[in-house]
DNA sequence: ACCTGAACACCGTTCAAGT
DNA sequence: ACCTGAACACCGTTCAAGT
């Protein structure tokens, strides 16, 4: 495994980018899709990348909130749920899982977009449908169902955006000491090197609790939450 | 059970706060104690509650990630984690993680300070050590107490971030419309009056989908978590 | 050492004016 | 109907100047 560089987004602050003078036949949709080819989605970085000023947006979207909900909207879309499979639906829930992780960290800062968000987008409501119809494939309770839609949403999306949030803090560092590498090996000799009368368990677990990479400790949330779900259900 | 309102935070906008043109007499603990104390952790707002302008802070704080780090560290330290008792660790972690969703309640704007941090400040060390110990009486693996203390602190502070967004999206609002259970009705309406054809679950769970309050969802969640965690050690 | 005003580079949104 | 520049009210941070 290759070590991995939370670098990216290095904040251009080239002001004057503005492409053509071009009168600019924007829509919608041209520019959610910019919005979620940047890791920054902001009404004026879109709107620099279209070469108009933040204004020129407000006659295709009604503001910052509206364009949350269809960037998530059309990242939902690209997110593939398989149909329900009875004798598998807990590896099925499991991948899902995975594979919105995937979709988030393609398209960096918009987990950001979806937290919080009510879902009445068509994308986002095209999923919950299909990962409810996994779970009732499951023979899960219904309110257990529902239930989960939204706490494994909002776990994919807090994770994600934990992952953005390191990812901006490393932008504008040192490229060499920002590698997940580095960073844990930072956390790890903070825990290390506490006072053993007083944290006794965090000393002494230094390497447990810096042990795994990303991916494994998504891995072991995504874990506990299905396997929560069977327990609860066997009750 | 009486109708909770999400308003709060009405940002009042009154530029000319500026108490006293005394000399400010700042310290490190003020600020944290200011910024603990008004919804919206900024920069701009502690200083204006202190009298001054935002440049000050910057003698006794090195920038808003310290500023972060600090109000965490302050409101875990209000975070009372009991001692362990192996008879009863899952339960003692059900109510842990409740209290902390208290506490986030009780000081909004600080679960967005908390949210991807490296913990180093004492208070937040602190409780990790209590929470490990709970895990470590109760039997659970030594990776899989390590893992669950980011996991369980992650999905709180999340699910805290999310009420936070919707107060902040409720200022500025009617206040009638944004009570939770007017925002639950209008969620439900969505649901129930999509084309059946194409969302057959979420139109016929309507109901089930939006049952429960901020509270009982939560617990489901913590639910999840824990009894994963069980599970998980039992394999 | 500590505080300050002014400035810089951001952010979302509005509004009068252009076509 | 669509686009625009300028403005407003924010944000974090820096820096030269004061005490």
């Amino acid at each position: 495994m290759e070590p991995r560089t939370i670098k990216l987004g290095q904040r251009v602050t080239v002001t004057t980018r503005r492409r053509k003078p071009e009168p600019a036949r924007l829509s919608a949709d041209r520019i959610v899709e910019v919005a979620i080819g940047y890791d920054a989605v902001t009404m004026r970085s879109v709107a620099r990348e279209l070469g108009t000023g933040p204004a020129s947006l407000y006659a295709h979207v009604s503001g910052r909130a509206e364009l949350d909900q269809l960037v998530t909207g059309k990242v939902c879309a690209q997110w593939r749920i398989p149909d329900p499979d009875p004798d598998h639906w807990d590896d099925q829930l499991r991948t899902a899982m995975t594979d919105l992780l995937a979709l988030y960290r393609a398209h960096p800062g918009v987990a950001r977009c979806a937290m919080g968000m009510i879902p009445t987008e068509e994308g986002v409501l095209a999923v919950s449908e299909k990962l409810l119809a996994i779970l009732v494939a499951g023979g899960v309770p219904p309110q257990h169902c529902a239930w989960f839609v939204d706490v494994a949403s909002l776990y994919v999306g807090s994770v994600a955006v934990e992952e953005d949030i390191w990812r901006e803090r490393a932008a504008g560092q040192d490229v060499e000491s920002v590698t997940e590498e580095a960073v844990v090996a930072a956390v790890h000799d903070v825990f290390a090197g506490l006072p053993a009368d007083r944290f006794p368990l965090l000393t002494a677990m230094a390497d447990t609790m810096t042990t795994g990479d990303a991916d494994e400790r998504f891995a072991f949330g995504v874990d506990l939450l299905v396997s929560g779900l069977v327990a609860l259900s066997r009750r």
